[in-house]
DNA sequence: CCACCCGCTCCTGTCGACAGTCGACCTGCC
DNA sequence: GGCAGGTCGACTGTCGACAGGAGCGGGTGG
């Protein structure tokens, strides 16, 4: 169990590069969920002090991606399946808000002309981890066009949740990273349709959510 | 500007109880916003290390009740009107899933139960404070008893947002604190109508966001 | 009188060290 | 052989101190 080095080029604080290590050290699978994760053996893997771990892991702690154990100590964080289908239900009441409020927006066009272009990166990437990124990109982006800063601001604190899912596994997840899949979304943001979008966004993840039971109790 | 010190009584960390007493702080109002929070004088009020509180500060930076501001510097959050009306759609939308969830529930009839007795309590009160708390209470009653974890972990961060907003002003929210405002939620909820339990959420929320803008427009 | 420079001071970033605590393992006794 | 007690190690909680940078005020030269 070792992390890289800091690289010293950076103009940032050292706490937020050790952050941004320790979340793609987790998030990469370097650490399997359940690991324990050492304030001092981090500090000595990253070259920083153990205050500036702590931080760091205090971040992640609070964005979900590891949890407190026995006697405070760090360890790797897991969902539930039953976790994960609430994730998606709260995932779709979210982004159901995001699309209603972006037809209802003056500039719906060139959002939905934003959200095609998303879409595109969506079907240009073929490794399993980018077309991850994409998608998550993509509803990410849905929600910053609805223009509503407390949607994104909440968006972004499920997002760690849901690439701790991810880590579950890597199987599940595949079928809804289509381009098929978000299509219908656009269109219905496109037509102004309000009530179909909101329909599609729930069936999205609706969809998802079965994929993912479907993965986990063939395994 | 300064916080009375930790009493030593207690067998959490420190660091528990100096974030508690500074969110305390912040939330009764003592520091306004806009107001610096510095970790030298804070650690000198508290009568714990920098370090202790610089954790705290920063667990309250997550929660949203201070921002950094210039070289690092955290001072105390407050929202604009956009924002408020922005929290209070999220918040509906989430606390719309909520009662659907319930609705949905097996323990419809208890959950039902264990809001009225909830109600109770904010028809008690008759103290601002108190009232504000009895609300908060309620609605994140609604979210636990829909048995969404991952919904009340959304709520409770958009909680100390909520109490930041409540801090722009004290007269906005009382109209909505009644008890009349509240049961009909619960009614809609204990007849099984999901549908006009998600229409009532949201005309609540509507009517506290339309109460807000009255108040700070006068003002 | 004004502009520029210098030193001071305050604040955060970062670090290394000490202390308390819990679990594990090993040992001796019944 | 099983169990109780003690010892060792590891980890986190907490602290005080040093370093660097930004803002500010006074002083000086033009």
């Amino acid at each position: 169990m070792s992390v890289e080095s800091l690289s010293a080029l950076d103009r940032s604080t050292l706490r937020e590069r050790a952050l941004e290590a320790l979340r793609s050290a987790v998030l990469s699978g370097r650490y399997r969920p359940g690991d324990h994760l050492g304030e001092v053996e981090l500090a000595g893997s990253l070259g920083v002090s153990r205050g500036t771990v702590r931080e760091a892991l205090r971040h992640l702690q609070q964005e979900g991606l590891v949890t407190a154990g026995n006697r405070g100590m760090l360890r790797v964080n897991s969902l539930t399946s039953t976790e994960v289908h609430e994730l998606f239900r709260v995932r779709a009441a979210l982004e159901g808000l995001a699309v209603r409020e972006l037809v209802a927006s003056p500039r719906r066009e060139a959002a939905a002309g934003a959200l095609r272009t998303a879409l595109e990166r969506l079907s240009d990437e073929d490794e399993p981890a980018a077309r991850i990124e994409a998608d998550l990109a993509f509803h990410l982006l849905l929600c910053q066009l609805s223009g509503n800063s407390m949607l994104v601001e909440a968006w972004r604190r499920l997002e760690g949740r849901m690439r701790v899912a991810i880590l579950n596994g890597s199987d599940w997840q595949a079928p809804m990273m289509a381009r098929d899949r978000h299509a219908p979304i656009v269109d219905a943001i496109e037509r102004g349709d309000a009530d179909a979008a909101v329909r599609v966004v729930d069936e999205h993840m609706t969809a998802a959510a079965q994929h993912f039971a479907e993965a986990t109790e063939s395994a």
